[in-house]
DNA sequence: TATGAATGAGGCTTCATTCAT
DNA sequence: AATGAATGAAGCCTCATTCAT
């Protein structure tokens, strides 16, 4: 009787989460992220993640299938909220240069920020990213992100202000490339050469020079320049 | 009859092995390079790291100890190999742009050829660089790496061809983003951009912009710039 | 067709166990305590252990966590188990020395037929009684065992039958050492000495005198006894 | 070169165990005893033994055939050591009280002395005696212990101090009972109850009680006592 | 007599997943 | 929609022992 009553007070305890499928999976898939960021999609333990959830680990096969299963969603959740991030940078109203340079700065916070996205995505790429190909949802998602920038280039391009060959893809293959790499490898990094560049002033320091270096990369090539 | 002589033949193939502790650990460290690289330190199992392998599970162990003690000495392995690689090259007979460039190629071309190596990095970072940290040895040979960069940019800021606030920290740091990246997220950059950079024109591409973009990093302020 | 019957009759006879994790639990630890009374903590097979019991290995794993955390359960449920089985003694209406008498003829006996638990306190003395300190359980359980023996010397003492300095926890030593070293060093004094006090004549002879001497120790002294 | 060196001069440092076949072994059991002691004989490990040893584990093998039979002779050596340490003990000039309160105190002491051969014969009871069993020598070493007692006993049955009754293998093994219980069982008595008889005052009380209650058992029947 | 290298068998434990209710 | 109990397969590791020199 006792133990009747003990097991409807932990029920109603938790009455928020029962009947509300959309919270359910919400609750899972945050402390999935979590897990998956932490551990890599091998090293995750679904025990784990079930102890973590306000339910339990039945709820997560029922909802996702399997492991794997979680994991692409997962993924997908995390490249949507990334994204979502992303939306309400106006850079139309701003000279190309200083639109870029805050482009630049934007991803490079960003990132900064979001650490458990970063592991996601190297995790991914540890994988081949073969869990990223079954998502049409994030493919899409993605590929608006050049458009930004592509439009900034061209009204570059067409005020001088940057050279005419000037790649979007390319440009924001150098963006992600400097605000990802400082993110995935700033442990070894550190190990090695010392924390100097991860603490505060380093990071400003490399948050300044990635902008110009890049801002420098799109301008026109000067007149008899040994470098183009 | 026949399982009498391949019983014979096995043991006559292992006899190479036998009692030649230095050729069995390679064996082993080779083979277990490319299961960690391909499946991470919880993917990769002892197993099949055995089964590919000249010798039995039994010898990972009593050289090893335990899987992770097989890991770090992998690790240590594939720092050692790779800074190995890049001794000879010979930059105190050029100019500094021309030596600059030299490197910047160098490396991009170097991280392209060894994915593994890159992968295993990147898994290092998944793991917060713990067990790269255990290692001196790997520290004191990455270090090294910074001199020679350091004497480069040293010559180019005294005759005027570097601007005098070039921090090898710093460029050091941007050459292996570019580098790292190319590799490290070639999988997801690829299926969500398409491969057109990850072919070998969009690679000669990708190469001949990351060294100018450096080099003209490391460039003097020209007068009146609005880019620093 | 045997082969099936068999399997539906194993299934059968499981379905009685199944979601009864009591009785689960208790199967195990039945099996479990024979199996580490017979081969102490190191020598123990969880194999075995699992193979004679009415569920899987693994269910082991599910309700103990491991080896050792069975073991400790084990250790518990023996204690227990020894205790319980000495409540019904009622030493209150009987005189002093009847009731000393009884009470060592009663743990002689008892020690006698729990030949598994005396076997489990021997493995458990070799680990140094570090898992018994695990447990404030047991303490507790014990030390009820003084108490008894402390109310019938407190009555003995004032009557005058029993010595104004007999000690409880010595008395309780007394008993104890007797009536455990019969059983647990039964074997090696039977190899060295024959089986003469082994056998039920010699088990009568020592019961009798084994209660004579721990009377005569708490008797009060006699006037000039050369012997306290 | 430096590596054969290094051999050779590890070699010379043992030179004075090599070529030395009863000191090689009487390392081993000495290294095997503590092992065995401390972890019975499945919890021991021959490569922990062999790692403490002055020489390697092949001699393990060599002189003592396997785990079982160096057990066996490390057990032999125990018994014969201890028994060595009982002969200089001259009762033959005692009145038989004083004897055999000699008797019953150097055993005592004897016992605590050597908590090493205790924790060796609780091992072999695990295994109900039977490397004991094997061995002949052993068996013939302790019977020898009986005499010393049997005649102490006969002069004092004899002078009417002790009681016609009084059975030398009963009073051998109620010695024997207080004084190995006081070392086997200390672990688990000190958790439960506390460890007031272990400390030094403690074993002075129960040493004193020990001696006492040996020599009353053995007193003769007074007139009209209801403790035969 | 001696040793570092080698090993097959078997030990303990963990995993993702499914069942019965 | 939900849960505690249950599980087969496979994982990592250790053991006593033997081999090659």
């Amino acid at each position: 009787m006792a133990a009747k009553l003990k097991q409807r007070g932990a029920r109603d305890s938790r009455a928020r989460w029962k009947q509300n499928p959309e919270a359910v999976q919400a609750n899972i898939l945050r402390v999935a992220l979590e897990e998956f960021a932490k551990n890599g999609l091998s090293g995750a333990r679904v025990d784990e993640i079930a102890a973590r959830t306000e339910t339990s680990k039945r709820m997560i096969y029922y909802y996702f299938g399997d492991k794997e299963g979680l994991y692409r969603r997962v993924l997908e959740a995390a490249y949507r909220e990334v994204r979502a991030g992303e939306r309400d940078l106006d850079l139309e109203g701003l000279a190309p240069e200083d639109a870029l340079r805050r482009l630049v700065e934007f991803t490079f916070d960003h990132h900064h920020r979001n650490p458990e996205f970063i592991r996601l995505v190297m995790i991914e790429n540890i994988h081949h990213g073969s869990y990223l190909k079954l998502s049409k949802t994030i493919r899409d998602l993605n590929r608006g992100a050049i458009e930004h920038l592509e439009r900034v280039l061209d009204r570059g391009r067409r005020s001088g202000a940057f050279r005419p060959d000037a790649d979007p893809l390319v440009v924001h293959w150098q963006i992600s490339a400097f605000s990802f790499f400082n993110v995935s490898n700033a442990a070894t990094f550190s190990v090695i050469f010392g924390d100097r560049l991860s603490r505060p002033t380093g990071q400003r320091l490399l948050r300044r020079w990635v902008a110009d270096a890049i801002l420098r990369s799109v301008l026109p090539v000067p007149d008899g320049a040994r470098v183009t």
